[in-house]
DNA sequence: ATGCTAGTTGACCGTTCGGTAAAATGCAAG
DNA sequence: CTTGCATTTTACCGAACGGTCAACTAGCAT
């Protein structure tokens, strides 16, 4: 069971910056497989499709962001609207060093596989777009209270918090298009601009 | 030439919207040609290679837009917030005509192949970036000009514009992974908040 | 020791991929 | 009437694609 366990693992190791750094279709399963060292056979032992791959990497994404840099910037002991810089400066500062390895900025996963797959595959639409959820309920979270705090002046939070997400996802498509991960730190902190009035 | 004209403008015709609609990876030349009614020869007759083809796609697709939503919104006679207003509703607008008639959500083509290639091929993204920097300067113009008329309190013309481009992309992108055009609807006037202030 | 099962192997499936080359066709200018 | 060029046709290339299958191996429980 260790072994099967490893050998899952490996092969969602080597799926993982590939699809990050390509594009889901332009990655094969051959080509994980090789740098995994497993067999293709053994490869559909542990996931029936090659979908079923993607959406294991997209969750172990998910993870890693959810218990790194989410878990820190949406720390409760950080005033409410701090959290957003944080996370701001912490997608800049993991652009930024990704780039200082991989040489070029690599992007959103989640943002990058929406806009390839969403229109040919609903179920990984839908596994993305409960990421989304989740992070625009963070959002959420934090206004509602930066509101109670008396921080910023009452708003519509959850439209407020899906236009700062879109914000950021759109600030990181630029900054690709630029593959320059300065154009985060330069737009990044007008998140905090943003405002939805609540509905009268 | 009429002939072959026709020829090259049937392969891009039938090029456009799978390339929309789908991806550049997952379209193939075989498919493009089938549907044009031209020979695989033929075709690369007229197309060095795909990513010739794609080329002259995206540059059908701004020119579509330069001279239709674009031209309309970017209108000097309408007041100049009002011309953002205008090309937020133009792009909901056009999202929501597509999913009647296609079923989907397509999203903005630069942005999709964007996020798809641009890791990928560095001439494809210097070609995304033009495009990407040519809309800029029209938000940066219209913010000029509204700063100018007092409409608006001054600010960084050039990042703000950079930041309402990225909004704006960021938006549709949410847009797609919900299949949901009314995202668009919701979240696109509060692009008008968006505000880089001037460097002290 | 035997039988079951999870895991692994490597060969194989048909299809499609982007791209090539040579021969055939149509047409227009000399 | 012929030369020359643009266009088109057809057949083909090697490689890669996602996925399947039957045989084999190893470990563990009875």
């Amino acid at each position: 069971m260790n072994v099967a366990t490893d050998t899952r693992s490996r092969i969602i190791a080597a799926a993982k910056p590939r699809f990050h750094s390509r594009s889901y279709a332009n990655v094969g399963i051959q080509e994980i497989c090789e740098s995994a060292g497993v067999q293709k056979g053994s490869f559909y032992h542990f996931f029936p499709s090659k979908r079923d791959l993607v959406m294991a990497v997209i969750d172990e994404f998910a993870d890693e962001w959810a218990h790194g840099f989410v878990a820190e910037a949406f720390d409760p002991a950080l005033p409410p609207m701090e959290r957003i810089d944080y996370l701001v400066d912490a997608a800049y500062f993991w652009q930024k060093s990704i780039k200082q390895v991989h040489g070029r900025m690599l992007g959103c996963i989640f943002g990058n596989l929406t806009l390839e797959v969403s229109t040919q595959d609903d179920i990984l639409r839908a596994k993305l777009l409960a990421i989304f959820s989740r992070a625009k309920s963070r959002f959420k979270a934090t206004l509602e209270e930066a509101v109670a705090a008396g921080t910023i002046a009452p708003l519509d939070a959850d439209l407020t918090a899906e236009a700062m997400l879109a914000y950021l996802e759109g600030v990181i498509l630029l900054a690709k298009s630029q593959n320059d991960p300065e154009v985060i730190y330069r737009l990044g902190p007008a998140i905090k601009t943003l405002r939805v009035e609540k509905a009268a």
